[in-house]
RNA sequence: GGGCCGCUAGCUCAACUGGCAGAGCAUCGGACUUUUAAUCCGCUGGUUGCGGGUUCGAGUCCCGCGCGGCCCA
């Protein structure tokens, strides 16, 4: 990295590309000893540019075993590479060390938007993108260059070029990087345009890109070359537009109100702060056996221990289960503590957090999922699980205290599978899962889940059943999991072994006993609200995307064989 | 892990009950100084995901495998 930037070790291209005084010509010198410089002309370009150098080996990537690939692609490819080394031979660098542009795109939209047809304005910038399209008319040509989403088109008379940008105009390709030096003008149309008197090429791209109208709907393709799919579809930028927003948006929400923002390790010796099937790997020097974590819980807890008033963190968790729509390996998750609020001071947090992303991407409350309508705005609903269990079962007599066996009828009643180790607290979770969440569209708060599954959550204050625990559901799925925190170390420590005892039995997401956790328990914890978000879920609720890889940018597949 | 669906030119897609594997765009050659998916003329381009099988004949039917999508666990 540091060696790309500074190292003034190919003047002669340096010159050629940097637009500092606005002189140089682009495609000036002929090939001599500058243009053998040490470092932009040893991997990247043939050493002897010759035509027929260049059609037989294939391009950079297929390590070619078969060397029988796709011929046409060949042949394509094999095309762009004899006009890369026609251009060596021009003395014109291909992958030039730096442009500065005075403007982008986006700039010389905003400022020179609705200019009448035909006009000049005699301003001069320097502009730089990806050509993404090219129209000949004999003489003239019309380029459109795209830069970070944005489009713009250089109206470009042969007549107005300098001798080396028009040598460069011949051995363009749709997808080549390319500067332009020219007046601010919009052609007899109206359409807002530069016209360049100095090309340069910023970058040649040797393969192909997808079909200009339909772009590239291969949704493996998609996913394994997201380089592609961003350069041609539209669709695909703005999601990970809108996914920075809301990132950007959430830590705004928070730092306002007084968080600090954390990280803690992501390799755990004891996984730990979800019921989730950790990935495992292995430190060489410590020789120990290291857990990518499932949660940062038990971290930013001890913080709170610590002393920390409020933290938060937005990173990666990792869970080695099952993958589907709306499940990647490893996804982000924002976690939230703060000292002396209980679950419903982070109901409102939560309800905060959600207008103020919504805002941000969508510039309202009121959206569209998947084609039906969802209002954000708060307050949400509140309701406790065992109401929901209730009204859907139609046995408003329903209570913690039932017994075993007539809750696993009600189950085999409803063709719930259950395990003879569940007590009626995980039975009624799991009704609650099969019958009720899927069908909780508008934002539900689901409050009070049964202490056996939440470990880590306080007992609730007025039933000793339950916790003061919530999961925020929205369009039928889980978008936040809250609680007032467990505080009391005593109770910490049994509720932990009573997980490990699980664990033992053969429950492979129960969690284990974490000795520096308690301890940090011990040393004493003020009262404390925590949330956990999802924040893959959550841009694709306010981006209106059904599938998670729609909104992480390399999702995780199979590995891709060459 | 199970079920269903998909995989055809670089991209987007056709090809009836099994009967010569095609189009548009892109590429390549030509014309064109105001285009907007430019237009017009011409030419290319294929191991139909891979491997077997049935058949006179397989993109199409059967079996296995690979990759992806959806649903389920």
């Amino acid at each position: 990295m540091a060696d790309a930037e500074g190292a003034p070790t190919d003047l002669g291209a340096q010159r050629r590309a940097v637009r500092s005084t606005g002189g140089a010509g682009t495609v000036r010198a002929p090939p001599g000893p500058t243009d053998t410089g040490p470092i932009t002309s040893d991997h990247r370009r043939p050493a002897t540019p010759r035509g027929e150098d260049v059609t037989d080996d294939g391009v950079s990537a297929p390590p070619d075993d078969g060397d029988d690939a796709g011929s046409k692609l060949d042949e394509l490819i094999a095309g762009r590479r004899a006009k890369l080394a026609a251009l060596a031979e021009a003395g014109v660098e291909a992958y030039p060390v730096r442009y500065v542009p005075s403007h982008t795109l986006a700039e010389v939209r905003r400022a020179h938007g609705g200019l009448e047809a035909g006009t000049d304005t005699g301003v001069v910038v320097t502009v730089a993108g990806r050509m993404v399209g090219r129209r000949q008319l004999g003489r003239l040509e019309f380029l459109v260059l795209r830069e970070d989403g944005v489009d713009l088109q250089l109206l470009c008379p042969k007549s107005a070029l300098d001798d080396d940008s028009r040598v460069l105009l011949g051995y363009l390709d749709v997808g080549d990087w390319l500067g332009a030096e020219g007046e601010v003008v919009s052609s007899k149309t109206g359409e807002l345009s530069v016209r360049p008197t100095t090309l340069t090429l910023l970058g040649k791209g040797l393969r192909p890109l997808p079909d200009k109208w339909h772009g590239l709907s291969d949704t493996e393709a998609r996913f394994r070359q997201r380089e592609v799919d961003l350069a041609v579809n539209a669709e695909a930028r703005r999601v990970f537009d809108v996914r920075a927003k809301v990132v950007k948006a959430v830590r705004a929400e928070l730092d306002e109100r007084g968080f600090v923002e954390v990280e803690t390790p992501m390799l755990h010796p004891i996984p730990g702060g979800a019921a989730a099937k950790p990935f495992v790997t292995h430190h060489n020097a410590l020789d120990e056996d290291l857990y990518l974590r499932v949660a940062p819980e038990l971290y930013l807890k001890r913080l709170i221990a610590g002393g920390m008033r409020r933290v938060y963190e937005i990173n990666r968790s990792f869970r080695n289960e099952g993958m589907s729509p709306r499940h990647n390996p490893e996804f982000t998750m924002l976690e939230t503590y703060a000292a002396y609020d209980d679950y419903l001071a982070v109901m409102e947090l939560t309800e905060a957090l959600f207008l103020r992303a919504a805002r941000v991407a969508t510039g309202g409350t009121e959206l569209t999922y998947q084609g039906r309508p969802v209002s954000l705005a708060a307050p949400f609903r509140r309701v406790t699980l065992l109401e929901l269990v209730r009204g859907a079962l139609g046995e408003p007599a329903l209570t913690y205290d039932a017994d075993v066996a007539e809750v696993r009828a009600l189950c085999d009643t409803h063709g719930v599978e259950h395990d003879a180790s569940w007590g009626v607290g995980k039975l009624i979770l799991e009704l609650y899962e099969a019958l009720v969440e899927h069908t909780l569209w508008e934002p539900t708060f689901v409050t009070d889940y049964p202490v056996e599954v939440s470990p880590l959550a306080r007992r609730h204050r007025r039933d000793p059943h339950v916790t003061e625990r919530f999961e925020l559901i929205v369009v039928g799925r889980e978008h936040a999991n809250a609680f007032s925190e467990l505080t009391d170390p005593v109770d910490q420590r049994a509720r932990l072994e009573a997980q490990a005892a699980a664990r033992a039995a053969g429950d492979e997401e129960a969690m284990l006993v974490d000795e520096a956790y308690l301890r940090a328990m011990e040393l004493g914890m003020p009262p404390t609200g925590g949330l956990g978000v999802g924040l893959d879920r959550l841009v694709m609720l306010l981006t209106d995307v059904a599938n998670i890889r729609d909104v992480i940018f390399f999702p995780t597949l199979r590995t891709e064989r060459f």
